[in-house]
DNA sequence: AGATGTAGTGGGTAGTTGTGGATAAATGTG
DNA sequence: CACATTTATCCACAACTACCCACTACATCT
């Protein structure tokens, strides 16, 4: 399971070192593409798999409905692990997510998301604001 | 079960030991992430599973669906106990929990957390305090 | 009380990881 | 076709981590 978060640079050659602990995980291939909130996701290739299946499922009446595949899906890439498992981003991709030099990769279980690390921290702040009143509720009940 | 406190260090290398008396328990791994009132929560594999799998029936907004598993599946890690039964604490926790040389280790039955010793102390007094007044009113109720 | 064992703490060493750079191949351009 | 710029492969360093072992304190047992 792909959990935690690690910060780590984009060094000036655009590549990205994926934390050591998922590279078991990620295999040698992955698929990185745009995510929701200005993050960038990065897919196994099995994962993908799943993932751009239930994109192609969707109904197809509603344009919100066309339009999300046709980004996601269009937007997506094929990236390769070099032997230190390190990925290139495409600059496309490098701008969709503002990302600068420092930068936080997720993992979110079945996936991993790139965040700006400036992004990244205004973002947690926020959610975990929300998310306390939450969980505070939950805790009691079992959690 | 998981039951009892324990007064532990954390030594200059960020590590700390978990009482022997609850390893049996804890399997080589667990996954210790944010509890509320900046203290940390650690989980044994299998509690952590029940979790997650509670996280995602929850019944939540749109945006929340997004934000709750981002914020606390990131804020999780998984780590290794060594062979003397020791855990790293990744920085971002210890900041969190503002954890310094001395913290608490209480089992609270089917997950242990973690406190900065002198934080303790403090919620301790305070909790104490409060508890008289919830006893009362659970005592009716059968507890 | 002394011996034995276990637990908590501390440190040394070897291996891994993250980062940066150098060199070779590929691509595009004049 | 030659050149410049980009892309890929390879290597080097420093920092960190994992693994191993040693020491001390406390508890237990004989």
């Amino acid at each position: 399971m792909l959990i935690g978060q690690y910060e780590h640079t984009i060094d000036n050659k655009k590549r990205l070192a994926l934390p050591a602990k998922f590279r078991g995980e990620l295999g040698d291939k992955v698929i990185i593409t745009k995510g929701i909130d200005s993050c960038l996701v990065v897919y196994t290739q099995k994962e993908w798999q799943i993932m751009s299946e239930k994109l192609g499922n969707l109904p197809i009446s509603q344009s919100e409905a066309r339009s999300l595949p046709r980004v996601i899906l269009a937007s997506a890439m094929e990236v390769a692990l070099d032997k230190l498992g390190r990925i290139l981003i495409p600059d496309y991709l490098k701008n969709y997510a503002g990302l600068k030099k420092s930068v936080v990769v997720c993992g979110l279980s079945n996936r991993l998301e790139i965040w700006d690390a400036e992004k990244w921290e205004e973002y947690r702040k926020k959610a975990e604001k929300g998310i306390e009143e939450i969980v505070s509720k939950l805790g009691p009940l079992g959690i």
